[in-house]
DNA sequence: AAAATATATGTTTGCGCAAACATAAGTCAA
DNA sequence: TTGACTTATGTTTGCGCAAACATATATTTT
């Protein structure tokens, strides 16, 4: 009987009010304390902190997301964990969030577009103070959630196109065409091209395709991957296209790892690079430095676009107006394979 | 007046009450569709969800959290997403927990146990399901926040060594020994490592460099890197000990990255492997295969172990009985560089 | 046809916290 | 010394949902 109305021992799991009574203040200090807002006096800090370990006392956002929300999640959706340009993203992301102390969800999408909108929604029921997707391109019904919720969206990697809402990345346009420009400079007329099935790889390839075409050069072969692009794919593409009648003078992959795997079968080959075959790729991965020969590429600023977009996220400023484009600079690195 | 009892329009964000406004059902009917549990008859499903959409509803996790947590949250705590042992390990988390329907929430702590222990007390504060974390080395700080929240949690990567709860992943001192007696059998007696700070990483050698000096043979040179783990450091780092006097005869690399940076070092220094030196690796990385010689190499199942670990977390099942170490079997992958 | 069971919906209640609003004591300028 | 402000704490209230507990109507079994 006595038990019903006076518990001697605290709640499992504690609450608040059992750090409360602890340390002999009312719970409204304890939450307080464990936000670090307000005016709280050094004695009754040190006392709540005190309480709260020794009854192992841990904050629950869940029940004061609750009421108002200054959620501090973030949802980030990328389309694989297995490439290394979203992973150095992830890093830029996940490093500036936690100084803001806000935290990544994650989702991944395997590059479906339905299964983005999917983990969009999901991410959406734990009212995330914003949300971070990869490129520009989405399902209807995903644009629809974001613009009803009105939830503060950054799109990154790309910047050619519609953009939901901020976006930060670079010019995939651009970045073709530059590629192009270099090759033709170098004398190089016959092209192939290896690629996946990414977006944002066939509007780079589409303006490096018009530009080379526009100086008299020609696509004469091109291989498009629906497996992981991986250097064994780009070693694998590299031999059939070598192979075949009709050798392309260069070859232009659409992202490094493809190119060192061309490297690679080269150097297995005996074949001499550019002479025999030059090679292009795209990224600038930082492992291009430790082969034994340097790809030309494009050096594309993956950490700082996370940086970036995860600072936007984090800014509490007006969303409206920032709703924009944020390009940032790419840079052709001449290696020695063109 | 009139609007201050009765609102014509729907709260903003909209609730679920407003969802049962519009379908002409109780709010708990609308609980029920969008959790998919209980029954709901085919009609008022469809109603649900239409009346959802059209207010742009979308469920609120924070609250029904509130009450009793059956949260499909999952935290992650891993030391970098730079390097691809993490990244796959993860890539096995995050498909597993999305079957579960359950959500990984990130932390990322740059091999720091201090950062470790704020980040998980972090996580803990959105009464996750379960907790994830990579290795057996924890601060007293986190082991005892762990205890006094009984979380159920997962340790992986390595099982030699207390494990906190249940731990997946391999023998490394296992692991050590069996490249030792590789390199032994081979006939090499003068060996060097190269390595960086990694606790897994110190328990393979200890039992690799135990073994080797069993059977008369010496480590007579050893680099422990504090920089990234990459190819460009592992070349460095080879050039750097083949330009000494003393010459061994073999490498033994603590990751792969390394290991294929020593080969790119001997490709363009034009030395023989592994004649003029024999290099060995760790994890058998998938971008071994398209190099051009095959690096000698310890195979690790890290997808594996992360699907293992999340289908562990998922399960329901008394935590208790099952705190045992999962060992997943390596395999010696003997290429063409030892 | 009665009883047992499966299906479908509604009502009440409280989760744990933080906003909004007190209150009260200390500090400073005039 | 009065009033204005700063600092430090407490009280009340409601956030939006899901558990627990009703009903109530179909369907099946005996």
């Amino acid at each position: 009987m006595q038990d019903k109305n006076k518990k001697n021992q605290y709640s499992n799991p504690p609450t608040m009010h059992d750090v409360a009574d602890v340390a002999g203040v009312s719970q409204m200090t304890v939450s307080r304390v464990m936000r670090g807002t307000g005016y709280v006096s050094d004695d009754v800090l040190k006392r709540v902190e005190d309480a709260a370990r020794s009854i192992g006392y841990v904050h629950n956002r869940l029940a004061g997301g609750m009421s108002k929300y200054d959620n501090p999640l973030v949802g980030v959706v990328v389309p694989s964990l297995q490439n290394r340009v979203f992973t150095e993203v992830l890093s830029g992301i996940s490093d500036t969030l936690n100084k803001n102390n806000l935290r990544p969800v994650f989702g991944v999408t395997e590059y479906s577009l339905e299964r983005e909108e999917e983990i969009v929604f999901d991410l959406l029921s734990w009212r995330p103070r914003g949300l971070i997707l990869a490129g520009l391109e989405h399902t209807d019904g995903l644009r629809r959630i974001i613009e009803q919720t009105g939830v503060k969206t950054a799109e990154i990697m790309d910047v050619d196109g519609s953009a939901l809402a901020a976006s930060f990345g670079i010019s995939q346009k651009a970045a073709g065409e530059q590629m192009a420009m270099h090759l033709i400079a170098k004398g190089y007329k016959n092209f192939a091209y290896i690629a996946g099935l990414d977006e944002r790889a066939k509007k780079r390839f589409n303006a490096f395709k018009t530009c080379i075409e526009e100086h008299g050069g020609t696509i004469s072969q091109t291989r498009i991957s629906k497996k992981t692009l991986s250097m064994k794919e780009g070693r694998v593409l590299t031999a059939d296209i070598l192979s075949g009648a009709n050798k392309p003078e260069a070859i232009y992959y659409s992202n490094d790892d493809l190119a060192a795997g061309g490297l690679m079968h080269c150097i297995a080959d005996g074949l001499k690079v550019p002479d025999d075959i030059a090679l292009a790729g795209f990224n600038g991965l930082n492992f291009l430095e430790a082969l034994p020969v340097q790809i030309t590429t494009t050096k594309t600023p993956r950490y700082d676009i996370g940086v970036e977009a995860a600072n936007w996220i984090s800014n509490k400023s007006s969303e409206k107006e920032e709703r924009r484009a944020h390009q940032f600079d790419i840079e052709l690195i001449e290696g020695d394979t063109t």
